[in-house]
RNA sequence: GGCGGGUUGGCGGAGAGGUUACGCAGCGGAUUGCAAAUCCGUGAAGACCGGUUCGAUUCCGGUACCCGCCUCCA
């Protein structure tokens, strides 16, 4: 059997992994709060674990291993949303129409996960569904001394637990010196913190021993693990920005709470995604969502593909040539692939260097050389275990061509087909041109055949006028050819630095229509193209 | 201030104490009426300063710069 190795942060090294049960393996990530459209930053967990997720399923066996991803429905940010609704005239209670916003906020994530190739988890749990759950931990809390309420508040007495700190190497004295911590009156050492706080009458509140309320944030994490996956389970993940103090807090409660478990075995990290040297966050308004990039045409899977390019305990730059370049490769792979059997398994280079700490670096690597190596149902095989060229995949990869458009691509194929019988070159060329403006490349040879030019634009051309800075998409746009009719002249334009790269910056070349392009084959171009002369 | 991560060729990005990483882009060639695609070939690196070593980009120490967490955040 293959032996996976992660790196557990607990321990800071890497390590054997050996799950308690090889029959049920147990993983619990971190999910997103559900108040918003998912950005960039939130995918890299959701893929990196989701690639750990496929590793543990063809290791143990894929009814072996359990994965709960929850969802976080109470948060102020939902609140204030809410709220601002109620505000608008809404009839619906304060509950409903929290429920209705991370309703819809939970449909965009999954849409958007599904996206970028996520298996969804086995268990998604909402924090609201488990109040109760919650309540009864915190309970057995103050019942052993652990925690405290005061005034409507129930506290987390963090010094009753010696090993705070051990996971983000930080000790409570020091965190204290440091003095960023909130000091409230209800609280006997400012380290402490909420497990339970109270809910005026504008703000979501369950009833409890302490009167109407809702949980702290972390409780939740603690009481859906446990519920769902026992007091010891084997893998906790998430971003690494939750180290301290979420998952510092979550073993504080879960420790002390059910001593005699382990709670979580390995924790994993994923290192930041950072956007031009920064961490994507709200607040520094340098985020974009998913959703985004998939409305700018950037397929799902080549946004995962660029996610998995980097190991995921090193902070990735967002940057835009890389998209160009994972768009291409993967293309190339598709085209390869596509009508292949799939092998019998995956390759076990690969699988080995997935299992190396998930090294999807590595394992990429292997599939460039499979793919050089034409060991095509390999690569496929392979590349389905990181959620790649996986089968029903949406065929962003071929331009789509409708019968109008197709139609008139074949007129003006075969008008050139014609000039170049007749060994008419100068007009064969100009007609090329023609097609290469309008997104078709054409490619002679034995069988002459066109295709909705990825080549073309990716070399740089393009139609001038629709030039964006984002534009990806590859289509056929016939639009062009009424204008060249009418100027006689041929637009280029490609985008290229100094080192002659083609990325930002766009250079202009105008061709003339050569003087012995006859007239009428103009105007008959522009009826072929559907408009009137 | 405390804790942690990073710095590799034009861009992205790995492993390994000594042999070409690899991909994208570039350049040269084959092929092509031209072009595309394809194939072949090719230049280009390891932040800085020391140390260990026969030999370090890879190990050790230090410096610089960048980033993250300590406050909601993946």
């Amino acid at each position: 059997m293959t032996t996976i190795r992660l790196t557990n942060s607990k321990t800071r090294r890497k390590e054997e992994f050996v799950p308690l049960d090889p029959a049920n393996v147990r993983m619990y990530v971190c999910g997103p709060t559900v108040y918003d459209r998912a950005h960039l930053g939130n995918a890299r967990p959701v893929v990196v674990f989701d690639t750990l997720y496929r590793l543990l399923r063809h290791v143990y066996g894929a009814d072996h291993v359990t994965y709960v991803r929850n969802f976080t429905d109470v948060d102020d940010k939902i609140n204030a949303e809410a709220q601002r609704r109620k505000a608008l005239g809404r009839p619906e209670t304060l509950e409903e129409l929290i429920r209705e916003r991370t309703e819809e906020t939970i449909a965009w994530y999954h849409a958007d996960m599904d996206a970028l190739g996520a298996l969804r988890p086995g268990h998604e749990p909402r924090a609201t569904e488990f109040i109760g759950a919650m309540i009864a931990m915190i309970e057995g809390l103050i019942g052993r001394g652990h925690a405290y309420a005061v005034d409507g508040h129930v506290l987390f007495r963090v010094r009753s637990y010696k090993d705070y700190g051990a996971l983000s190497g930080r000790s409570v004295d020091d965190m204290i010196a440091g003095a960023r911590v909130e000091v409230a009156p209800y609280k006997e050492d400012p380290m402490d913190f909420v497990l339970w706080k109270p809910s005026d009458a504008d703000l979501p509140g369950w009833d409890s021993p302490w009167g109407r309320g809702r949980p702290g944030w972390h409780i939740e994490c603690s009481a859906m693990s446990y519920e769902l996956l026992g007091d010891s389970f084997d893998i906790h993940g998430g971003g690494l920005d939750l180290q301290f103090p979420h998952h510092e807090n979550e073993i504080a409660q879960s420790c002390c709470a059910h001593p005699q478990g382990q709670f979580a075995r390995y924790w994993l990290h994923n290192e930041m995604l950072q956007v031009e040297g920064k961490k994507m966050s709200k607040s520094l308004g340098n985020f974009f969502t998913v959703r985004d990039l998939l409305n700018k045409g950037i397929p799902g899977e080549v946004i995962r593909f660029v996610l998995l390019s980097t190991h995921y305990r090193k902070p990735m730059d967002w940057r835009r040539g890389t998209v160009t370049a994972a768009r291409k490769e993967l293309r190339n792979w598709w085209f390869a692939t596509e009508e292949v059997k799939l092998a019998a398994g995956a390759d076990d280079t690969f699988v080995d260097a997935l299992a190396d700490d998930l090294n999807t670096s590595d394992a990429i690597n292997r599939l460039r050389e499979l793919y050089k190596a034409k060991e095509f149902s390999k690569l496929r095989a392979s590349a389905n275990l990181l959620g790649l060229l996986l089968p029903g995949t949406d065929p962003w990869f071929r331009p789509k061509v409708d019968d109008l458009v197709r139609g008139k691509v074949e007129s003006v194929f075969a008008l050139r087909q014609r000039v170049r019988a007749e060994k008419d070159y100068v007009t064969s060329d100009f007609l090329r041109a023609v097609l290469e403006v309008a997104g078709v490349t054409v490619a002679d040879g034995k069988n002459p055949t066109w295709i909705a030019s990825f080549a073309g634009q990716e070399r740089g051309w393009k139609k001038l006028a629709e030039l964006s800075e984002d534009e990806s998409e590859r289509f056929v746009n016939f639009d062009s050819l009424a204008s060249i009719a009418r100027s006689r002249h041929v637009w280029l334009s490609s985008e290229i630095d100094s080192n002659n790269n083609l990325t930002d910056g766009h250079v202009v070349i105008v061709d003339e229509v050569p003087e012995t392009i006859d007239v009428d084959l103009l105007y008959e171009l522009v009826r072929v193209a559907g408009y009137d002369v």
